[in-house]
DNA sequence: TGTCTAATAATGTATAGACATAATATCGGA
DNA sequence: TCCGATATTATGTCTATACATTATTAGACA
C-alpha cells in the first residue's frame, strides 16, 4: 500500500478518504499546516500531494478559504486509441494492411473541409483494410495533407501502416476524436465481411499541429469491437 | 501565451519543442542543471516543470541517464462522459426522464456477473428514457446494488435522474467504460423513435468502490450521437 | 448601521541546500 | 581482455524559509 515517497503516501491517504466517501463533496480538507503537523513533514511535501489531487480535478483549492473536495459532475475517463497495427500485435495476433486505394489528387471541396485547408493543394487519399490473423479487423479511410507532410508521397504503406508511419514520423500538437455508430454501406460491409447495414463503430480523428491539419482518418470497426476507457490517471 | 508562473512557462516551452517535433522521440532533453542555468532559476522549479511532463507521459526520466522524449505509441484522449441530465441542460435544452420500469428483486445470475456480487442480494433494476425538449435522447438500463446503496430504494428517480443522483450521493473509486455499436432491438428502437435494426452507440459503465460494484449502466444513443474526445490534458 | 480599510489566514511560487538512489563510466588489477 | 570496485552524474525526495497573491474577517470611522 505505502508506495515509496512521503508525498505519494499523503496523496494516497487523502484520495482514499475522498473516494470512500469519508470526506464528501464540499468537505474542507485540513489546511496545509495541519497536515504538516500530522505527517511531521514540511509544507512543500504536503503541497505536492495536494497539488497532485488538484491536477486530477479531485479537489478545488482556493486561497485564504482552503481546499475542498470537488463535486463530481462528469465521469472523466482516459481513452487509449492505439495505432491499429500496435493494437493487433499487442493481442499477439498477426497484423497485415492491404491498400485498397491510393490516390494523390488536388483537394476537393470535401477535403478542404476535413483538412481545414484554406487554399487547396495536393492531398493523398488512402483506403486500407487492417487484418488480424487474416481476418478483417478495421477499415481505414485516410486523407493526408501533402503540403505539410510531403514525405508521405514516397512511403510504401503496405509495409508500414499509415497510422504507425505518421505516429513515428510526424509530430502533432492536438487531436480531436469523434465516435459514432453507423450502418455499414455495401462496399464497407463487404470488406469487413459483414451483412450490409450491420452496425459499426466509427472513430474519426483530426490531427493537427501549428501549421495546420496533418491528417483526417476514419476507422470503421465491426460493431462487436469495443473501445474501453478507464477512470483515474 | 506565457501563462503566469515560471515552472508553467518552462513546461510550456519544452512541451512546444516536443510537440512541434524539434525534439523528437528518444531525444534527450537538457539535464536539470542546464535548464537551471538557461532559465536562471532553482532546480526545484525546473524539476516541477519536467515532472509535470513526466506525469502526462510526454517524457521518460531515468536516473543517471537523463530525461528523454517518450515514443508515442497511442493517441491518448480524455473522454468526458457527463451525466445525461447535465449534458442536455448544458446544451440549453429541457431535460426529462421517464421511468419505464422499476423493479427491486433478488439478483439473478446475469446481475451477479454485472455487479460482481459473490453472494447475491437485492438489486434495483431501472429502465428509463432521457428526453431533450421532448425528443428521445438516450435509453438507460441500469442496475443498482442495493446492498451497498440502500438509500436508492427511497429515491424518486423521475425527479432526479439515476445518474445524477448517484453522482451526487455515492462516491466511487473506479469506473470502467465500454463503447460498442449495436443494432437497435424492436423495443429499444420504438422508444428511441428509430427503425428497428438502426445502428446505435452503446456506452456501458461499471462503477465500483472498495466494498464492491455500485452500479452497472448501459446507455443507448441513436447512431448520430457523437462522443467526442480531445488529446491533451 | 453600513462601508471602507487594514489585518490575517490560506494557498502559490520560488530559493538554496542536503541527502538518497540508480545507472553509467572509469580505472586498477588479475 | 575481462571483472569488479569505486567514482561520477542525473534524477528523486525532502527541509526550512521567504515573499506573493487572494479572499475573508475584524475593526475603524462616518
Amino acid at each position: 500500500m505505502k508506495s515509496g515517497s512521503l508525498h505519494e503516501r499523503i496523496r494516497q491517504d487523502i484520495e482514499t478518504r475522498i473516494m470512500s466517501g469519508i470526506w464528501e463533496a464540499g468537505h474542507r480538507i485540513p489546511p496545509e499546516h495541519e497536515l504538516m503537523a500530522h505527517y511531521a513533514c514540511s509544507r512543500m511535501t504536503v503541497s505536492k500531494a495536494i497539488s497532485a489531487l488538484a491536477d486530477r480535478g479531485l479537489i478545488d483549492r482556493r486561497k485564504r478559504a482552503g481546499s475542498f473536495v470537488a463535486a463530481p459532475t462528469v465521469h472523466r475517463a482516459t481513452l487509449n486509441i492505439p495505432d491499429t497495427a500496435a493494437e493487433i500485435e499487442g493481442q499477439g495476433r498477426f497484423h497485415t494492411v492491404e491498400i485498397l486505394n491510393r490516390t494523390e489528387r488536388e483537394a476537393e471541396a470535401a477535403d478542404l473541409d476535413l483538412l481545414a485547408m484554406a487554399e487547396g493543394g495536393p492531398v493523398l487519399s488512402l483506403t486500407c483494410i487492417h487484418r488480424a490473423d487474416g481476418k478483417a479487423f478495421a477499415l481505414e479511410e485516410r486523407l493526408i495533407n501533402v503540403v505539410i507532410v510531403p514525405a508521405a508521397r514516397e512511403v510504401d504503406f503496405a509495409r508500414e501502416s499509415p497510422g504507425r508511419w505518421l505516429l513515428g514520423h510526424v509530430p502533432w500538437t492536438d487531436a480531436k476524436h469523434r465516435i459514432t455508430a453507423i450502418a455499414a454501406m455495401a462496399e464497407q460491409a463487404e470488406w469487413l465481411d459483414l451483412p450490409e447495414g450491420a452496425p459499426c463503430l466509427s472513430v474519426e480523428r483530426w490531427t493537427w499541429r501549428t501549421e495546420g491539419r496533418i491528417t483526417y482518418v476514419r476507422q470503421i470497426y465491426p460493431g462487436d469491437y469495443a473501445l474501453t476507457a478507464r477512470f483515474v490517471a
